[in-house]
DNA sequence: TTGATATTAGCACCTGCTTCTAAAAGTATA
DNA sequence: TATACTTTTAGAAGCAGGTGCTAATATCAA
């Protein structure tokens, strides 16, 4: 990477993207990738209020650390707050930006989907489920900040198929709805789910 | 703390869910914590084969700094790779283990749902389209590493509802499909979608 | 009391810095 | 061209949070 001819400006300019999409370079490798001494790019980090290597690394750990539980949240996407095995069930979500439509304030359809089925296979006693079939009806948006409320209820069980009914609400405001049909995997291992 | 009389093997333990829990400590906060001295941590660790402290901090970072790209994908769901706006459009989903029930190989629903969907809303032509109504089917269970294909094809508009078919296939073969009324939110910001 | 296990202590060394001082090198201006 | 200014480089001392090593104690069981 020769990059001589950048002029100081230039160079913090180019500094403070690199780190910023990489932030586990040390000051040797960026004084490399730069071909400038240590020094000069510790002088510019000072001036950038860009911090230590270390420093860096701890703040990327910290943000993502919480998130990283509610990513794992995310696998069940919501919180379940009660739940009776094969009878009934209910999930809690607070929704944040990351589940709107770009510049929206609108809840993407198929999160609001998602703790719907997540709930509705919490709700099954079987090590794993798929879905089957579904009739969904989205009866109003869900705004950035709003909680989902969602409740499951068994209606049926024929065989290894399992029927779920979910109802979605806001503040007692019935958003969503759908009727699941649930299908367990441990005897169907192979094909013909349905 | 006081944790007096905890043997060697209790305290390892210990340790181990400690740092589990919070990998931001070092040495000398857990020496204090268990009571013992530094000497004795730095000996639990290697034993246990704990990093130090850095080493963990960076291994966190390094997790987490992954994650938060394949979530800023995860909101495309799905690469769109042929679109005529109000007509049809396809979108081509690689999946990944991420994508599947803790450790079975066993694709999520509401992933395949999302790809549909995602795929639904970017083939109609307004800025801000939401659900309305789908029925789904799922066909045929995906496995992780199958390339989902999905395929929209618009089949009527009437008025601010538009009708959407999606059909999604593993090599050929429709693994699921669903039905989507989309309701164009330009409109109708409020209320009364359906 | 003797051994074995567990714990503590001390020291040299490492990385990736910070802070400071100081010397060059490059550039513009009078 | 000499002067002044900015920019870059260099070197030394110190710090945090360790590793790796040796050696001295404690503790406890037979």
């Amino acid at each position: 990477m020769a990059k001589r001819w950048l002029t100081k400006r230039e160079r913090q300019k180019l500094l403070l993207d690199t780190i910023e999409n990489d932030p586990f370079l040390n000051d040797e490798e960026l004084a490399d990738k730069f071909d400038v001494s240590i020094q000069t790019i510790r002088l510019d980090r000072m001036e950038l209020k860009i911090p230590e290597l270390r420093e860096r690394i701890k703040a990327v750990a910290e943000q993502n650390y919480a998130k990283v539980r509610s990513i794992d949240i995310e696998e069940i996407v919501g919180e379940i707050v009660d739940l009776e095995l094969d009878k009934r069930g209910i999930s809690i979500l607070e929704t944040t930006s990351k589940m709107a439509f770009g510049k929206t304030k609108v809840i993407r359809g198929d999160i609001i989907f998602a703790q719907a089925n997540s709930l509705a296979i919490a709700t099954i006693d079987a090590k794993v489920a798929l879905t089957g079939v579904a009739n969904i009806k989205y009866k109003l948006p869900v705004i950035v900040g709003q909680t989902l409320v969602a409740k499951a209820e068994v209606t049926r069980i024929r065989g290894n198929k399992k029927f779920v009914f979910v109802r979605t609400y806001v503040k007692q405001q019935e958003v969503f709805r759908a009727k699941f049909i649930l299908v367990s995997l441990d005897d169907e291992e192979k094909h013909g789910i349905l």
